[in-house]
DNA sequence: ATGACGGAAGTTTTCCGA
């Protein structure tokens, strides 16, 4: 099993590299099962279900015009599907949980919940208690979905870093937005609930990293931050085997700012 | 200097991202 999960910044855009991206793992012979995409920046009705069908993904989607929007992309079909958090009241689409059997040697289901976390725009600003807001009800709801299923992944962006190794200008960005520690310990509280970051289970390279900005060569210079993640339940961690960032659409013509990253389950 | 770059809405500029 692989599942991956990459920021497209529009997939109206971005479209093309997605089907691109899908084909060339399946032709290096490790393809895709579950993709979790997040800021699709289109409303529902332009979801471009026909064309991932025709690529052997079926997907479920909750979209929203110009802003946000997330999806689940599987070769198997989703089952109890949620969107967004339940109580938590949103007028944006930062969320989508949904069940996958995958049969094999997989006999449990699978749960995954994609998400894009809020970005926070600055300490002390109203989005960034919104953020706050939306961590706490996260955390909430999650607590509840690991015990109903206990072989689950948390994946996406989450616009937080865990600690300085994720950031390329650690001291100027020092208690700034994305590395705050008040960020940090709520980022820290969801592995309190029995999750693992899949990166860090293996070795990695040094300045890992899955955005860069577009401005100044950002990504040419690997000035970025680790904020897209992978979080695997305790009874998921063992079958962990992989787990990497693929920079190689970063540089395409017309990138995401973000990469996708992947794990593989044995 | 709160910029740059890119996407979207929609119109010559603004909002937002991270």
């Amino acid at each position: 099993m692989k599942i991956a999960t990459w920021n497209v910044n529009s997939l109206t855009v971005r479209l093309p590299q997605v089907l691109d991206w899908l084909a060339a793992q399946a032709a290096a012979g490790a393809p895709v099962d579950v993709l979790a995409l997040q800021e699709l920046k289109l409303s529902d009705d332009k979801f471009p279900a026909a064309a991932l069908e025709q690529a052997g993904y079926s997907a479920v989607w909750l979209g929203q015009k110009t802003y946000n929007g997330v999806a689940l992309l599987a070769r198997q079909p989703a089952a109890e599907v949620q969107r967004n958090l339940p109580g938590f009241a949103d007028e944006q689409a930062r969320l989508i949980a949904a069940t996958y059997h995958t049969g094999g040697t997989d006999a449990q289901p699978l749960r995954v919940v994609g998400a894009y976390f809020p970005n926070g725009q600055a300490l002390g600003s109203d989005k960034f208690a919104y953020k706050l807001r939306w961590l706490e009800a996260l955390r909430t709801w999650l607590e509840a979905e690991l015990a109903r299923h206990p072989r689950l992944l948390l994946l996406g962006d989450f616009n937080i870093t865990f600690d300085d190794a994720d950031v390329w200008d650690p001291v100027g960005l020092h208690e700034s937005i994305h590395c705050s520690s008040v960020e940090r310990a709520h980022l820290q509280a969801l592995l309190a609930l029995g999750l693992h970051d899949a990166h860090r289970l293996f070795e990695q390279p040094p300045k890992s990293y899955t955005w860069w900005d577009y401005r100044q060569l950002g990504f040419q210079k690997n000035r970025g931050l680790r904020i897209d993640h992978i979080l695997l339940s305790s009874a998921l961690k063992a079958s962990a085997r992989a787990c990497q960032i693929d920079r190689a659409p970063r540089k395409n013509p017309q990138p995401s700012d973000h990469a996708p990253l992947w794990v593989q389950l044995g």
